[in-house]
RNA sequence: GGUCGGUUGGCAGAGUGGUUGAAUGCGCCGGUCUCGAAAACCGGUAAGGGUGCAAGCCCUUCGAGAGUUCGAAUCUCUCACCGACCGCCA
């Protein structure tokens, strides 16, 4: 949610901004609604102050055993019109609402302008890819040869883009995701949070996933949802409250599942489980004063390529342009892994800074020491890392000609001594 | 799923129709005292919005929505959530 008075100051930045996000000029509408909810909203409280004092002098007459039937008969009268102009300002407020709720976060000034993800900027490659005197294969190809990857049943039970592994395949996601909580917590100052991955509504239009994108969820109730990612519950922890400066920044982590319905990415990595419709995430979540954001964003993003590092697993990071920059970001460094059975880095991990988009709309702020009143907090969010990619990049990266799989060191006592994993 | 009890400011907790935006305590901020601090004492301290150059004035909000009333934190209805007990299940 982008802060209305800021637009009314600034309604040419604000119409730049969007046009940067590839969106028409629409401050005359939106100020226009505005200008409009207000003249209707002074005019109401002036009918409500009257109708407040009227009533107060009503108790004053009675209680001094007056006559107050002139007045009682004039406040009857303001009725009906007080009425229709609760309702007039409440759909005003309502479209006001509406229009504010749809558009999307201003990017920083150093976001690069770009239509897709091809004019995205790499900032930095790290690590070399592995060389193989043998032709690299792809995780699905390693798992199933090793039998302990099954596409098939997973079909047979759940339908496309869903996976069965077993065995130490199994015990390596687990491993995995033991090993990142543990990195986070012990090492970086998160705190570990095992949150419902069933949400409300609300939750989701806190983080910006309603209402603009309600197809991509999985809607299980009236009004419960299954998580995309634990940035929803993570991050709307703090909703509606009012934190303590000295509280700020408050880290959180969790590995959860995620749902996801993949809708209109049809035909899109269909092979193997890269991207499928239930998936484990570790992720970072970031509550910050304004001062804090960006560092916090480095940081962040810090912590998740330190996992990498830990992995002997190469990537690069890059920062995502303006056309493929998601809805609530300013700013975003996707991480990408080198996977060498598909010849290309791909995505493992996205850190975004929200500034203080998803904090309006969940309204979460805090006490700025020193000053009156309150003021929203920053918002960061990044995967620390998406476990079922990174176990597709070890697999790949760390491949034998034999189609055996070694064990990345950091991993081993995760994998109870375990240094290979080789067909049974 | 059933019955009962609850939901009030940053927190705890009064308040059953009239000047209550809300007692009191804690916390927080400022002051007195002190070399300094603690204690004690004094004062201040809800959020969101409209209007105004400003001081200020005004509106809304006591879980959400609807209703009764000139007037609702207080009465009625619906819903959500929390707790207790019962049933069922892990």
């Amino acid at each position: 949610m982008l802060d209305l008075k800021w637009i009314r100051e600034n309604p040419q930045d604000f119409d730049a901004a969007m046009k940067r996000r590839g969106l028409p000029p629409q401050s005359d509408d939106l100020l226009g609604t505005d200008r409009n909810w207000r003249d209707t909203q002074t005019h109401l409280q002036d009918m409500q102050a009257r109708r407040n004092a009227a009533a107060k002098e009503i108790g004053k007459a009675k209680a001094s055993g007056g006559d107050a039937e002139v007045l009682i008969r004039e406040v009857a009268e303001l009725k009906d019109e007080t009425q229709r102009f609760i309702k007039v300002e409440r759909d005003l407020q309502e479209i006001l609402d509406t229009k504010l709720s749809g558009l999307p976060n201003i990017l920083d000034a150093d976001v690069p302008d770009g239509a897709d993800e091809t004019e995205n900027v790499e900032l930095r490659r790290v690590g070399d890819a592995p060389s193989f005197n043998f032709e690299p294969k792809e995780h699905y190809e390693l798992g199933e040869a090793l039998g302990l990857m099954d596409f098939a049943t997973a079909a047979k039970l759940s339908g496309s883009r869903f996976v069965v592994t077993s065995g130490q395949i199994a015990r390596l996601e687990r491993a995995l995701g033991a090993f990142m909580l543990d990195v986070h917590t012990l090492e970086k100052g998160y705190l570990e949070v095992s949150p419902p991955v069933m949400v409300r509504g609300s939750a989701l239009y806190g983080t910006g996933q309603l209402p603009k994108f309600e197809e991509d969820l999985y809607k299980i109730s009236d009004d419960q949802y299954m998580i995309p990612t634990a940035e929803v519950p993570l991050t709307n922890i703090v909703s509606e409250s009012i934190l303590v400066e000295s509280d700020l920044p408050k880290r959180f982590t969790a590995h959860t599942l995620c749902f996801r319905s993949e809708a209109g990415s049809a035909g899109k990595d269909t092979a193997g489980m890269l991207r499928q419709h239930q998936f484990t995430k570790v992720e970072m979540v970031s509550i910050t004063t304004p001062d804090q954001s960006q560092a916090e964003h480095e940081r962040m993003t810090a912590c998740a390529e330190d996992i990498l590092k830990r992995l002997g697993l190469p990537y690069r990071v890059v920062v995502l342009c303006s056309g493929d920059t998601g809805f609530g970001a300013r700013k975003t460094y996707d991480i990408e892994v080198w996977l060498p059975g598909q010849n290309s880095y791909r995505e493992i991990s996205s850190c975004s800074n929200c500034g203080d988009f998803q904090a309006r709309r969940m309204k979460a702020r805090y006490r700025p020491e020193g000053e009156k009143g309150t003021a929203f907090v920053h918002t960061l969010n990044g995967s620390g890392l998406a476990v079922g990619r990174t176990l597709i990049a070890v697999m790949e990266n760390y491949q034998q000609a034999d189609g055996s799989i070694r064990i990345p060191e950091v991993l081993v006592p995760y994998m109870g001594g375990v240094t290979e994993i080789c067909a049974a």
